[in-house]
This record gives C-alpha cells, structure tokens and sequence, in this order.
DNA sequence: CTATACTCTACTATTATAATAGAGATTATA
DNA sequence: TATAATCTCTATTATAATAGTAGAGTATAG
C-alpha cells in the first residue's frame, strides 16, 4: 500500500466533511484552505469521491460538498483502496502479476499476502467517525496545552 | 510499502543464492535465466546489492555472486528496504513531509505508524535461511503432487 | 440577472520505474 | 600470453504515474 498526495487530500477532506457533518455543504474553498489542499487539484478529487458515492454536491449560490452516508457508516479502508488502490505491497498477490514463473511456490507471495490482510483488517476497522472523534479529543489537548 | 520488480528481483536473486549457499559462485547469468529477470537489469541490481555488502563478487572465468553472509544472518526486511526504501505506507511518517500544518494533530498519521511497525515486524522477523526452508518443502510438495 | 459555486476536459511538468546499450576491467586456463 | 568468460560502470531511453494547472461551461439562490 502507498498512500499518494490524491489519497492523503481525499482522506483529509472526508475527515473535513466528517467534522461538520449534518451542517450543510462546505465550499471546495473552504475545504482546500483548511487542508491547505491546491484547490484545482481539490476539485478533481471531489467529482472522483462524488462519483464513488462517497460524497455529494450542491451547485450554485449556497453550495458545496456533504457526505453521502454518515460517518460511521465509511471505513477508511474503502477511501484509500478507491483512490489509491488494492492494499497488497506487491501486484503478485494479485492474479495478473506476470513476474512469477509459478506462483504456486513462491514463498514471498505467503507473505506480502499475510502483510495485505493485516493491513487490511486494520483500515477497515476504522470509521470516520472514530477518526472525527479522535481529531476532536487531539485538537481539545493542543488547546489544553496552550 | 510498495515491493517493486527491482525489489522483487533482488528478493528472488538472495533467495537462489541462499539455496546454494557455500557451493560456490553463480553466474549471472543463471541467475537471470533461473529467475526469469532481464541480465543487463539483474547486473545493475546485484552492483547495488553487493555495496550494501549483502553479496560478493568474483571476476572472471570461474566468476559469480554470492552472498556476504549467512542466510540465517539475512532478514528480509533488510532487503526490502535497501531497495525500495522507507516500509511506511506514506512519507509523513517520517519528518521531511511538508503536506500537514500539524502533525501533532494528524490522526492518519498515527494509523500508517501502526501499520509500519506492524509490516516492520513481520518483514523483520523472517531470514533468508527460513524462506529457503520454505522454498524447499514447497518444491518438494510440487514434486510429491505429480 | 448575476455572483457564486460546482463540472468537465485537456494539458503539462516532474519523477520513478524498468529496462537497454556498449565499452571496459579482471581472471582461469589452454 | 592469448582468449573466452565474467563482472563493472556509465549513459541513455521508453513508459507510466503523480501532482498538479488552465479554462470554458453549467446550475442556482437571491
């Protein structure tokens, strides 16, 4: 797994989303600004969630983007798998991969797919919600600090 | 982590090397035609693998590779991260990222540090004497299954 | 009607990846 | 000592992915 520049600015701007959810859409502006996201870049990922079903949009005066489903209902790991693909360190776990005479006794294939599952597991575990509620509880302890 | 076919290439040429570990030098050449890996490529990959001294060199008519060490003193992860770098799924793991305000407060963060301890461990934990174990007894299976 | 905001397609710059090419240096052995 | 086999070193190239940038078009609240 590699988690590129897109996934990283997808992944904040749900957690963005996340934080205000039920409050009406936020601007591309606003988004883009807050991540310090370059915004054209920003619009461009937002029609690729938009089309995943992940968020949705509001044209004109007073629009913007919101999230589709709540956010316990979106698991991290479909985030990062939808912009920045499968999980697995190495295509050969994968059928396609074209760089082993025989799979079958490959014994690093056993591993990079043990790596996949555990990687797996773990960002699938973890909803927007969870991550909204952490975001909150560490921004409440840099206040605290100050 | 991404395992490239440079990396993959390298994993595969430790591993036949391991598998004739004290008969000798092995050509290039075999190595390449064994593994199916193009030679010109496989001669770049070894002169990398051998400054990080992971294998030796002969010249000449009796020449060949092989490797500095025992393959019980070999970890994979070693390998994997000499040739395709830092195990962690995105760079702001380490310091040098520029694409937060505040890491501090970066809740993905604390995820990918997870998941590249984890991936570290396993990568870690496992020599090149264990995988030619394993490619042995899985050889042998291909051999009992016809 | 118009300002604000999303939509869509095309283009570009940079870097990484995966090689390919070829001349040069070393060494066993006949 | 000649030579064939083998490693050594540097340069070049083709393709794709990444990370944007640009600009014209569409929708809508007020």
């Amino acid at each position: 797994m590699k988690i590129t520049y897109k996934g990283d600015y997808a992944l904040k701007t749900i957690l963005d989303l996340s934080l205000h959810f039920g409050e009406g859409p936020i601007t591309i502006n606003d988004l883009a600004r807050r991540a310090d996201i370059p915004i054209k870049f920003l619009e461009q990922i937002l029609l690729d969630l938009k089309s995943a079903g992940f968020v949705e949009s509001r044209r004109g005066k007073i629009g913007g983007y919101l999230l589709s489903r709540a956010p316990s209902e979106i698991k991290l790991g479909e985030v990062v798998r939808f912009i920045d693909g499968p999980i697995e360190p190495i295509a050969c776990v994968d059928k396609s991969y074209k760089g082993c005479k025989d799979l079958s006794t490959c014994v690093f294939r056993n591993i990079w797919s043990k790596i996949r599952d555990s990687t797996s597991a773990t960002i699938d575990s973890i909803t927007f919600e969870d991550l909204a509620r952490r975001a909150k509880e560490s921004s409440a302890v840099v206040v605290y600090q100050i």
